[in-house]
DNA sequence: TCGATCTATGCAAACGATTGCAGAGCCTCT
DNA sequence: AGAGGCTCTGCAATCGTTTGCATAGATCGA
């Protein structure tokens, strides 16, 4: 049992005055690696001890002097982007089993955040980062590399190589959305594009253009719009810039779910329906995708193993510092609901 | 600029010697509180030193000196939930602001993964808690007020007196919900409630009946379903349940937006259509909830607020331990979408 | 010009753990 | 019985800051 009414912590000391025998004793005992270097007699008085004080060992005096601090940051531009979540629960999850907490830090998109939380990660000396605000050009990347802090990409990488990353194959999602539109026999295809300085932005992008190419199709430039963002507002605005232009398409993918949601009311603000007039499709499979009106026919990013493999591989990266970079890919599925349909005749 | 090469971190010895004073010096500049007591040129030229070299505060020195780690542990029930990442971004902004640093712990409901958490924050000695899992009766409570280390509970509060907490205005939320309906002519209500053991399922169940007794009305007992969690699943059970009475009903309220959204589904599967033939309202206006089939008519809990006054309180309570635990209600607002309407004939 | 008052800096002791080194006791082998 | 080798424990330095105290100059008033 803890002690109730003790103003200050339990140290080592007290504990080794209690037992009798020197602190360094009773850190030993305390570390399984070195228990079995002290006789069994005493290393179970100390145990006693230690449960009868209620020590608990200060992780800051530690981390001082073994300059490891168990701790990790984890980087997101959007905290309520329920996209990220499952990210960083799937890190949380690894992490946790493996004795290490979890900072994060929200950015909110803005570059001097970001670089301020990073910064407030390194005095607090994190043992790793994983960053989810990567852009395909990343100062902050070059920087992170420079200062030799263990780190990996998750769900957006850069184009630097020898960086550690965990994304979804974006390629192949879009030639899984080509495939199931093709097959229900669109031909006429609008694309509401992400930021292309984004990795997600862009891979998606090419995705698409390289699966239409595959089934000899092609993307018709002026059916293609990007939004800024990978936001509903941005969505919106895309979708509106399509529809403005007259010309017909019977099937709209958007580089995310969110900006699909955007394109479901410039839609029906156009009196469209979808899918009966236009069908629509998303990426991410975010929670409640399915929800929406219509549930939403998307490619499911992997969230939450991104999220562990992540932390898996910065893991192995902290503890072995030379380990080469990897870099994975996720496997990405084609979740079809009811935003998808055959093409009016 | 910082420096490239350097395998070692710059510490205040090292900018003393760079500058030829004793560490306490550069200490004392450093800190805007004793900066006064040392030269101008002097200070000057450390800041240039520090500037060049590249210092950076090791966070640990400094806490297991001051016994203050500028940090704060936050305890959620479900990350992936998304009614509970608004109250960390709310809590992470104001920290952030103040200069501290937030470690999540995600305790997927289970106490004890509730209890190593904590217990992982006290070896980290964070400077507070904002917990936002609590029961209404909650020995985790008990045992952190025992502790002494200054907390506060956030959307969920406990029985107990004396402990700070910010929540929404249940009572106030159910009887906005009463007189909605009411004004809509609804009599026959039916009720899917939340877990009691939580003060939010408890105080909305509250919230209801003594908003329809003020009217005039009373609940049917028949017509009242407890679910054991805040989830879909829990809430297609309870709908399901309900409707198996075949007692008539015209509206129905879930206690929060997820169940309501798994009455949805049950209510499709009956082949009743919302709000045609049973209006349906919610609790939370979680992200999305706009976006259902129907759009959900549902009390908006001010999440976002509740975090950042949760963190200010805990500030406060930082900053002088010996203020009094202080509780506050956010107001909450009705948000009427499509899923209810009058009665029909 | 000299003591008293101030100011600006240095000194050294913490904070609570870890760990290489040294040494005390014991066992074993010849 | 004595030397060498183990095993177990203590010692003390160290990690990087902060901060009370001491002190060296500078300043000032008489």
């Amino acid at each position: 049992m803890a002690e109730t009414g003790s103003k200050t912590r339990v140290t080592l000391r007290d504990i080794a005055t209690e037992v009798g025998v020197h602190p360094s004793t009773v850190s030993r005992v305390l570390n399984p690696k070195t228990r079995g270097m002290v006789t069994d007699e005493i290393a179970q008085k100390i145990d006693a001890a230690v449960e009868k004080l209620g020590y608990r060992p200060n992780a800051f005096a530690q981390s001082l002097r073994t300059n490891k601090s168990f701790t990790v940051g984890v980087l997101v531009p959007d905290l309520t982007n329920a996209a990220f979540t499952p990210i960083i629960k799937g890190i949380d999850s690894v992490m946790e089993e493996a004795g290490y907490s979890v900072l994060v830090a929200n950015t909110d998109n803005v570059t001097d955040r970001e670089r301020r939380n990073v910064e407030k990660f390194r005095e607090r000396h994190v043992d790793g980062l994983v960053i989810a605000t990567a852009h395909r050009q990343d100062p902050l990347i070059d920087d992170c590399r420079a200062e030799g802090t263990p780190f990996v990409c998750a769900v957006r990488s850069t184009t630097d190589i020898g960086v550690s990353s965990v994304v979804s194959d974006e390629n192949l999602g879009g030639a899984m959305i080509v495939s199931h539109l093709a097959q229900l026999g669109h031909t006429r295809i609008a694309y509401v594009g992400g930021p292309q300085f984004l990795s997600t932005g862009y891979e998606r992008y090419q995705g698409i253009v390289q699966g239409l190419h595959d089934k000899g199709l092609d993307l018709d430039d002026e059916l293609v719009t990007f939004g800024e963002a990978f936001t509903e507002e941005e969505g919106r605005r895309a979708a509106n810039k399509l529809l403005a232009t007259r010309k017909k398409f019977t099937a709209l993918v958007a580089a995310n779910d969110l900006m699909a949601l955007g394109c479901y009311d410039e839609l029906a603000a156009a009196g469209l329906k979808c899918p009966e007039d236009i069908s629509v499709v998303g990426f991410d499979d975010m929670p409640f995708a399915g929800k929406f009106n219509p549930p939403l026919t998307t490619i499911q990013t992997p969230l939450l193993d991104v999220g562990a493999e992540a932390a898996r591989i910065l893991l192995d990266q902290i503890d072995n510092p030379d380990t080469p970079a990897r870099s994975i890919k996720l496997r990405p599925e084609l979740i079809v609901r009811d935003s998808t349909g055959g093409v009016a005749g």
